[in-house]
DNA sequence: TTTTTAATTGAGAAAATTTCAATTAATGTT
DNA sequence: AACATTAATTGAAATTTTCTCAATTAAAAA
């Protein structure tokens, strides 16, 4: 009836008399289980009774091991180790360790990536796992330390905290205005071709219709899977993308890309921070989301 | 001011985990640690609040652990397993294992150890340890299972059996007597020489007074440290030893030995089996002094 | 559908642990 | 030699931990 052949004596027993075997004194071994001499005697006395053996010779006023007592310390003190060792390591992984941070591939590669090499140098002892899926994941349940959403900020048995609004606007290669084909106005639009993601169908006519031109109809469309991929093509100069200032501004930076109009579009919508309640006090989590809101507010 | 670096979390938490994981369910756990699965349930709650760390997730009505409890498992594991197997030796040791016996060494060497090849047939799973001196031995002090004591039954902090009462005669070597110096009756003890021991000097005294002739003087008289030591001048022919029925049992049916007149005096003290209260219910002691009870009463 | 099985929860009961204050006894100190 | 110190022990009471019970939720099996 029950897996273990041996029943074991009161644990907390078995410490009181391991930690006074091995430092001799009842004092030591209080201070090192922070009580007072009395209760290690007590429970001393309880695991002798327990096993009906004696442990200690008391002799003067001075403790000393009997036969038995000394078979009984090695194994003791080893197997206190081991819990030891094994708790001390999941604590040690909870400090440092890795952290797992879930988010779209397109803000993974665009506007993650390129800030990350700033953290690792910040916390160098936290190794960073990065977990890109198309569909929202439930943290618990695929062991997701933290997480990058969009949407409005609420979903059940998680913190959240605000990153930035969504705020889209139409990029393409420098390249594409010819004297031909130029981009001076919306209406020019409709001379190229739209670049459209299927995970945000609706950004170019949120757009178009923010700039109050619902009609404008472009002479080509092409879709692709997401953003990123919209992006990749609208560098390739294959037409003009829409999408997340955030994710372009390293783009547009750097030249690969540039913004033909002014006017971006502001959603009720953003991207949020997010994590189970549960690991909110994780050291290591705090540091990487102290940092990402950091960089999030600088842009 | 702490000697462990890391405090321990609850060891019984730990304990209910390990169970838990290892099983994988809570029933199972409870039915290994003798509790109600709801007291599993509220361990492992306090583990995970302590550590303040998600180690079971909790899907369906299944549990499953988590990375982190997955870390945390085979430490503990190893861990209890390493206590278990601590406290199984000593107990080990208790059922079987060695077992001391202290006693005088001439008891020993003529009543004893002849009948020791017997209790070793029975139990040779028990090593026995013979631990001879001549004065009473602190029991405690000196890791002594068992004593073999002369004196009348009452020692502080001991059980005490009485094994024999004690019965002194004289003996000699069948050779001793001769025509021109027969030992007939005790006023021929008057031709011989008197083997003493030092450590019983009134056993002449108290047997010549018991057969009435307090004032016979032997032709001379040898002292011996021991009982054993006169036996053995005895034998050799050396002159009249005075020692226990029982002690010389076996040198009188050997013919070693003969006693030459009828009446032996019967002390008021006797052999007692004596054993600490503590270790009164060990097997191994138990399986002892049964044996030697039954070995006292046959003679 | 109903029944069973598994885990969880909260409150109260039970058990274990700890402290406190008093005691014993040996060891240093003056 | 008297006195203060140090160490362990003890019993009773207080505190904390652990456990059970009964009720609840929810999924799986019949």
């Amino acid at each position: 009836m029950q897996h273990n052949a041996i029943q074991l004596p009161p644990l907390n027993a078995l410490r009181a008399f391991e930690a006074t075997a091995r430092l001799s004194t009842l004092a030591a071994a209080a201070a090192e289980l922070n009580v007072t001499p009395s209760a290690i005697s007590h429970q001393i006395r309880t695991l002798e009774e327990t096993l009906d053996i004696r442990l200690f010779r008391r002799a003067n006023r001075r403790l000393s091991l009997t036969k038995d007592g000394r078979t009984l310390l090695p194994g003791l003190t080893d197997g206190f180790r081991r819990l030891t060792a094994a708790v001390a390591e999941l604590e040690a992984n909870q400090r440092e360790g890795s952290l797992t941070i879930s988010m779209l591939s397109t803000l993974a590669m665009r506007w993650f990536m390129p800030r990350l090499p700033r953290f690792q140098l910040e916390h160098p002892e936290i190794e960073i796992r990065i977990s890109t899926t198309a569909r929202t994941v439930d943290l618990e349940r695929e062991d997701i330390d933290i997480a990058i959403r969009h949407g409005h900020g609420v979903w059940p048995s998680v913190h959240a905290e605000k990153l930035f609004q969504l705020e889209t606007l139409p990029v393409c290669s420098p390249e594409l205005p010819r004297p031909g084909t130029p981009l001076n106005s919306p209406h020019d639009i409709e001379r190229h071709v739209l670049l459209h993601a299927d995970a945000r169908p609706d950004d170019w006519r949120m757009w178009l219709d923010g700039v109050g031109e619902p009609h404008i109809k472009a002479s080509r469309e092409l879709t692709f899977d997401t953003t990123d991929f919209a992006l990749a093509a609208a560098i390739r100069g294959l037409g003009i993308a829409i999408a997340d200032r955030h994710i372009i501004q390293d783009d547009l930076d750097s030249g690969r890309l540039i913004a033909p109009f002014e006017t971006s579009i502001s959603h009720d919508s953003g991207y949020y921070l997010v994590y189970p309640s549960k690991r909110a006090s994780h050291p290591k989590s705090v540091a990487f989301r102290e940092w990402l809101l950091r960089e999030a507010a600088v842009g």
